[in-house]
DNA sequence: CAGATCGTTCCTGTCTCGGGAACAAATTTA
DNA sequence: TAAATTTGTTCCCGAGACAGGAACGATCTG
């Protein structure tokens, strides 16, 4: 189950478009010809709908070469402004890095997975992959855990449901009962850990930032297995991270 | 002449969709009827175009309101490094601020706008409406004057005589000949400056980041009338941006 | 200067897609 | 509680949009 079938039908037109979209924003510099080739469609079709790009703004032309306009900069900071509050997520995942000079991030569920909203870097931090706007599975990631484990049930299963829990180390959870007695077990002490279940040698803690009856999103601490013994992790690791969850937690829940 | 008449079609689906994307990035939560009627399209045209943007992942639907996803920060993250050494931009950006405590920007061309593409403020800054993302116009901006100065000189005329030259301030130039013999005395110089001419009280000095014969773009400290008087804008002002582009260029200079 | 490749334009037939109406579900009002 | 709105969704249909192919210049390459 890849495709997610909603209801309604779907519009080709926009469909091509969208593509361009999502092409232009990987590769560097494109043009007509190498987007129809990628894409399947024939070079008037590029064309005529590159044409409607540029005329929107979205798309800017450079002597034949075409990339995403710096209209979605823009885009981006509406977007995070749109989510919660922003600035006090930041200045926590911010106090969070500087305090442990571990890599702090704030995750939200979207379409079955992970996206990083705001990443902090500490001093001794280890690099990840993720950075901003990326997404990782739910099943391997302790943000996505601990965000499973305080979504609505129903949602919560109907996610589980649809997911394929592919393994990644020898510690990732492949199956969805192991998953929902993780579950429980989060809810039960309030925060969840990845004990290398996503990478080999990285270790997180995670803890919700609740929203009435569901849940906006989790912050976390990642580190090497070095750092990251049992008694940190389950000690002052969680305390720090449950404890800037509840910051947030409060001061966004008067606003929205 | 508002809309920009390139060669080839336009698409009406796709800006169908590209303009509830329009909605959605400035509106903050939207529901099908209302963007119904703020496009003036029928709720199921509304409807099908929501559920692409959706099966595409750009939209995330939460009971019945849509927003954008945070796939737009991870296109944006990519945009950003699309153009130059973004990364070199930022920190000479970054240390202008520190030295001069002042708003430092930079632009390039787009549209026949500026586009600001980073932002940093230094501790006594003064708040301007522009971020990140944002446009400005050309000819009452010392970034837009700059990089005009600099274009390739038909590229310069096009731009220019597409411009309706509005006035902001009883010092924004408003007409073609006056902007001509502006932009002749910037590249004598070598720096542009804003007396005034956008945003009464704020003065400005932009430096080109130029590229083979071409420009990437410009660099400019942005302050109030009160510390920046001509002495300083011609003087030490003017030199700190100057310097700053010269480093931005050398290290984009060999790279794209 | 030939050959190839590019972007652009024009045309045509098919099937897409926008709109309207009817329906169902949720919300509001009395 | 029931009636009355308003919502999101589904279905259908005919007009016309739009994807593709071919042909044309323009540009690049050797």
């Amino acid at each position: 189950m890849t495709t997610n079938e909603g209801p309604g039908r779907t519009i080709q037109s926009a469909e091509i478009t969208l593509n361009i979209i999502s092409e232009l924003q990987t590769q560097d510099a494109t043009r007509v010809t190498a987007l129809a080739n990628r894409l399947g469609h024939s070079k008037s079709t590029i064309h005529n709908h590159l044409h409607t790009l540029e005329d929107q703004q979205l798309v800017v032309r450079e002597d034949g070469e075409y990339r995403l306009s710096l209209r979605i900069l823009d885009m981006a900071m509406h977007v995070r402004e749109q989510i919660g509050n922003y600035d006090v997520i930041r200045n926590e995942a911010d106090a969070l890095a500087e305090e442990t000079g571990e890599i702090i991030q704030f995750g939200i569920e979207e379409h079955g997975k992970v996206s990083y909203l705001y990443k902090a870097t500490g001093e001794q931090a280890v690099e990840t992959l993720s950075g901003v706007g990326k997404q990782q599975p739910m099943h391997s990631t302790s943000l996505g855990k601990t965000i499973l484990a305080y979504l609505p049930q129903d949602r919560t299963e109907r996610l589980i449901e649809s997911m394929d829990l592919e393994r990644f180390t020898s510690n990732t959870i492949t199956s969805a009962d192991a998953l929902r007695t993780e579950l429980e077990e989060i809810r039960q002490r309030g925060y969840g850990i990845d004990d290398e279940e996503n990478i080999e040698g990285l270790r997180c803690v995670s803890a919700p930032v609740e929203n009435g009856d569901t849940v906006l999103g989790a912050i976390s601490i990642t580190g090497p297995l070095s750092r990251f013994t049992d008694d940190r992790i389950h000690g002052e690791l969680s305390e720090l991270a449950t404890g800037a969850a509840n910051v947030i937690e409060l001061n966004t829940k008067f606003s929205g």
